[in-house]
DNA sequence: CTGTTAGCGCGTTCAT
DNA sequence: ATGAACGCGCTAACAG
């Protein structure tokens, strides 16, 4: 117990006993098995994300904020991935048998059932990304229906009039999709500052370069007179740019485009991605600092957090 | 026992009292905990993946077959980031707390200390990435001075004389500038088919496209007649010839970029990147496949697999 | 500050 | 095919 007590609260613990303990530490080459520890505790100091796609750019900079986070307070990341489908029970069976004292939810959606064994799991739960409307316990993110509708205005404003809409062909994404065209063809504004039409294109997740290329190609099929497309991921804008020049249209002039993420490349490529701006690490770091603190029996007052979204202005819009 | 059992290998269990576990299980909402089933069983089922950065586009693919072929095979994939210099010890004191059934190492480098430790977690090792000298225990990856004189000799033959490298500043990264100056300049081969000078630039990690047009600006710089440049990373090509693009360099004819790691953007962008190929979904499949292996007992044959790469010449070189 | 006792929830082993 | 006994390595709780 004693030696228990040497690695775990040392300062409960006599300088004598602290430097044997230390001595057969290093002569016996000892790690503490935390699994042990886990069993006995009841706390795994284990977290738990949950994304549909570790390979796509989107979630990196949330994955890297919370294995820093949580390092940094002695906690591990268990990383699962879950794809963009319904979130399958056999992996929250296996997940929730590592007994992690959280959960974090990128981006993915539990079943009913899901959602009730999240519950009853008793262990923080915070879902990011989307706010949804119904939380499970936290939710840590931004509303796609407001940047939708922030992109719509800015490209009005900008005059342009007949917008389109690419994004993945999964629920949440054509959720978005419905905010976008709902806020471009709002009848409550003037007509002056309505779009005249809006295309929407869906793609196959993941998103990448060369469906952001494809999509455009359908969208100017469907209405030659697109002169402005919002782009779920800056992956695809830059996609929608490189087909637009391909085809010898000018950006901005002939074809606006803003893409979403402001990825590292957004401002530094040519010509530079106009974007929406949203703060991935501050996202990862409150999720931590929730979990963290729940699983240590402090209490955090608020359950959502809206971390916004800025219109970032390049050249493309 | 037999509850143990209808879970684990229900073969073994008579059709009545699995029926019974059955809705045992399905009445308590039960979920094993498989924190004490290894602690009894003295397997974790969880292998853990150090990287120096989750955030960059390098190892992802990496992580993603990684999770993919783990998790087929029943096991879950603990993360964890080291940085870009040593391997820091108490990350590996948390990593082999929880006694993981086995290792893999992208890009992270052990200090002496930090080998012996692992060699004597009595559990398999996967070194990927680099082929290194002296392996641990297992090697998958590919060599970086075969695709360094291989992008050198390519270089050449295309009538560039005038070379340039960029990499990260770190120990490994400056070998791989090594061989790439050591076989560009080879004496052994004819004058006429050897580089007549070579530049290396270093950039900090993590490389992004901003350091790619930099590292140009700094090599134009130090050797205007530079006419070729090879990188360490796709998003330090795309930087370099976003560069040479905004100083109305042509691409390739007045300066040929070769990237590395062909990712998914490099075929779709304009110009289409000329790029270095290599396999991250075999090689974290191999090395998913030789720790579950060992984990089970079952022996590997080979010990080192070169998973091999290949350029794909595109427009830029 | 230190030690004793008990038990976390499983799987191993051996007996039936 | 089933069950009893035991222990994995640690920490909680309590006593001193």
């Amino acid at each position: 117990m004693s030696a228990s007590r040497a690695l775990n609260t040392p300062a409960q613990v006599s300088e004598e006993i602290l430097g044997r303990v230390q001595e057969a530490v290093n002569a016996t080459g000892y790690v503490r098995n935390r699994l042990a520890g886990a069993l006995a505790s009841r706390r795994s100091r284990l977290v738990a994300a949950l994304v549909p796609n570790v390979a796509g750019p989107v979630f990196q900079d949330l994955i890297q904020a919370l294995i820093a986070a949580l390092g940094s307070a002695g906690y591990q990341l268990i990383l699962a991935q879950s794809g963009y489908g319904e979130l399958p029970e056999e992996l929250l069976d296996a997940v929730l048998g590592q007994r992690p004292d959280g959960l974090v939810l990128a981006g993915v959606v539990p079943s009913a059932r899901g959602r009730e064994r999240l519950k009853s799991a008793g262990i923080p739960v915070v879902e990011t990304w989307d706010m949804v409307p119904a939380p499970l316990d936290m939710v840590v993110g931004f509303s796609h229906e407001k940047i939708a509708a922030a992109v719509a205005a800015y490209l009005i404003a900008a005059g342009h009039r007949h917008l389109a809409f690419v994004g993945g062909n999964h629920a949440r994404a054509r959720r978005r999709a419905r905010s976008f065209v709902a806020a471009a063809l709002d009848k409550r504004r003037p007509a002056s500052r309505r779009a005249a039409a809006v295309v929407v294109e869906a793609v196959a997740a993941p998103a990448d370069v060369r469906s952001g290329r494809d999509a455009l190609a359908r969208i100017l099929a469907q209405q030659p007179k697109t002169d402005a497309v919002f782009c779920s991921s800056d992956l695809l804008a830059l996609g929608v740019v490189t087909e637009a020049q391909a085809r010898g249209l000018r950006v901005p002039d002939d074809l606006a485009v803003v893409g979403f993420g402001d990825l590292q490349f957004a401002g530094d490529i040519l010509p530079a991605l106009t974007t929406v701006r949203i703060d991935s690490a501050a996202i990862g770091e409150t999720a931590a600092r929730f979990i963290v603190a729940r699983a240590e029996g402090r209490d955090v007052a608020a359950r959502t957090v809206d971390t916004g979204f800025s219109i970032i202005q390049r050249d493309t819009a």
